[in-house]
DNA sequence: AATGAATGAGAGTTCATTCAT
DNA sequence: GATGAATGAACTCTCATTCAT
């Protein structure tokens, strides 16, 4: 209906989509912040709501229910580093050992603190049964992405899923220790280097091993 | 722990005392049992009590609220690895950097697996803002149990705080991923290969660095 | 029924009457189904409106709230059941009783199973004690109809009210009860003849009896 | 366990299951009280375990949902008439027509209007979906009632389900215009001698008949 | 006139906690 | 000490109704 009023190039949502849209953010953000306000125990749908400016009425005609919301929140926070994994392995492909692990590092750390209280507040989310399988696929995906990154390193001895994971791991074990800390913008400097450094003395150390078997599941 | 601490010849606990134990013990082991098959949100008090054998009255004789019972649950569970933590540590003191590595993977990993379940089930408790505090301050004892350790070995010249903390993270973040995979037997063996691997690569080329600063906080 | 109190060079509904009456009788049309799809607990305004082509918006333009659309739904049904009836009881002034009872008792069951569903998903509305009022209504007008037709018969000892009151009893019961059977079609040839049966026997036999009081109320 | 400290030969309800039985009661009465003074359109599990005097935690403790609480308040109600009817078809197995039909009604219009005023009430559950059930396996029990009864009357020519389907219909259709009416009681005398007369008309008609066709379904 | 997103009061239901037995 | 029925605050979710477009 209103697509014919509009010039066929212009890309742009329509006035509904575009307001919904917004809605639906506000309520995504309220959701975060409510989560770190009072915690997942004590979150409501109506203080969400209100936060984020509209009725419990118009939550729920965005959302079918709490949980829908919630996952939607992680599910978008879980994108964003994905996403941002997904870049950087790309982008690295074929460079040196050293140099993806340096910007693979820096560039998940980067994402996970650009709203490190959006992180923290949702671990109570991706922890839960029901939130589990979010973080998990946010997990594959970022897996495929580095050991396509990897793959591309013909020095490489190893099974590359394994080295993905233990890559990952080491990853984001640091990124929760940051999150956890009291102050984690001053650790978060010492501990990308020294992250960094782990990684590469691993992934050298790699180059030089006989083939390890896989380690998939 | 406790028995250590007290003369020999005490005589043993009251009856009453060690029916209150065993009272705790199965509630606590309900606590986990309907964790695990339930999850934290519809975990009841009632539901825990009857699973336990006792009544929702005596529960609340040993446990003055919900969250008190959780953090119990939690606490014991943490202690349980803490203390498996303390116990290499102490006895790897002035051994090779390899052999702690691995010595202290193997019970890391070992600890945490034994009840692979409860640990899942406890992550949902550990990750709201109540739990966190008891995490935190299970990964501060682990923590220093470790730098006891590797201060030990003299080759190591940079901080042994912030090798401690990278260790720590790898360790973690290995558990998890075991712990979130689908079949943690099957990955166990290798993973834990690879991050003694990871582990000694690390340390060892932590013999060969310039001193780096601190990483506490 | 109102076009007969109208002149009838009036000129005809406006385009814009015309269209309300569609709009109005989609509504109405598409209350019963939702009742009977539904149930009048899950019957909302909003379902109602979509079923019927039109916005919840325009429904409200309609009827001023949920209860008097209700309300008009369960008048236009009883109103055309009284209206068969009160047609037979004109034609049937004067003729023998057998005829009488056979032709009203026919009258009303096919009007009543004409659209049985809508019959039964009226129950729901009848009953609340807002709807009973109607269904009040429509009986009495029902009921003066048949006082007047039995009036016409002059064998008649007994009061017509309570004859009439009777024979209404009995129509009612019947139809109720095939209504509520799973197989209403299978059970009407039987039940009508039989009922026919029942209301000329009764009907004789008043014939021959001394005359019975009132029974209005 | 509490019943080996009492006496064998006592029957009573233990303490807990009396006061069990109290409670129920007091809610089902309740549920007829709002019912009747809200409308079912109103009526709130709230306002009914107020009204019973208890909480409403505790009206959930006995029922599952509110659905369930007001079946129970129709099924309960249903039983009271049907086991009346079924009394009577049992004494009057055997007796001649005429007095069957006086019995069985005057039992049957006991029953409803002993309490007019909770079958009143009742009509608003009974029409819905959930309710239609109970109302219609109560009538098939009480048709159950009334076949055996008249199957004992060997002068009936035709299908004894059928003259029990139309005697039941007749009751009902009566029985809901007095409910109905403003003054029940004032109708109530009339009516009856007259449905009496009604049925025992029929019935006797019944005798000289040639055998009808079934009208089971 | 028509639309349907937004509103928010209010309903059903749960469950931590208490306390009389 | 143990029990578990009772409590009622609080939560999730629905839906009649309005009103800016």
């Amino acid at each position: 209906m209103l697509s014919r009023s509009r010039p066929v190039l212009e890309p742009r949502k329509s006035p509904v989509q575009a307001r919904s849209a917004v809605t639906v953010n506000a309520i995504l953000e309220a959701t975060i912040q409510v989560l770190l306000q009072a915690g997942k125990e004590r979150l409501t749908t109506t203080k969400v709501a209100r936060r984020a400016g509209v009725s419990v009425g118009t939550l729920y005609q965005y959302f079918p229910n709490k949980t829908a919301m919630l996952k939607a929140a992680l599910k978008r926070h879980m994108d964003g580093i994905t996403e941002a994994i997904e870049l950087v392995c790309r982008e690295q492909k074929g460079n040196p050992l050293d140099q993806m692990a340096s910007a693979l590092i820096s560039a998940f750390l980067d994402a996970k603190m650009r709203d490190a209280k959006a992180s923290v507040a949702l671990y109570s989310v991706g922890s839960d049964i029901e939130g589990a399988k979010i973080a998990q696929e946010a997990g594959i995906r970022s897996n495929q992405a580095i050991v396509g990154m990897l793959e591309s390193a013909r020095e490489l001895t190893i099974d590359p899923q394994l080295a993905a994971a233990m890559l990952q791991s080491a990853m984001v074990g640091v990124s929760r220790r940051l999150l956890e800390s009291t102050a984690p913008e001053n650790q978060l400097h010492t501990l990308r280097g020294e992250l960094i450094f782990l990684a590469c003395t691993y992934l050298n150390a790699c180059t030089k091993r006989p083939s390890v078997q896989n380690a998939s599941g």
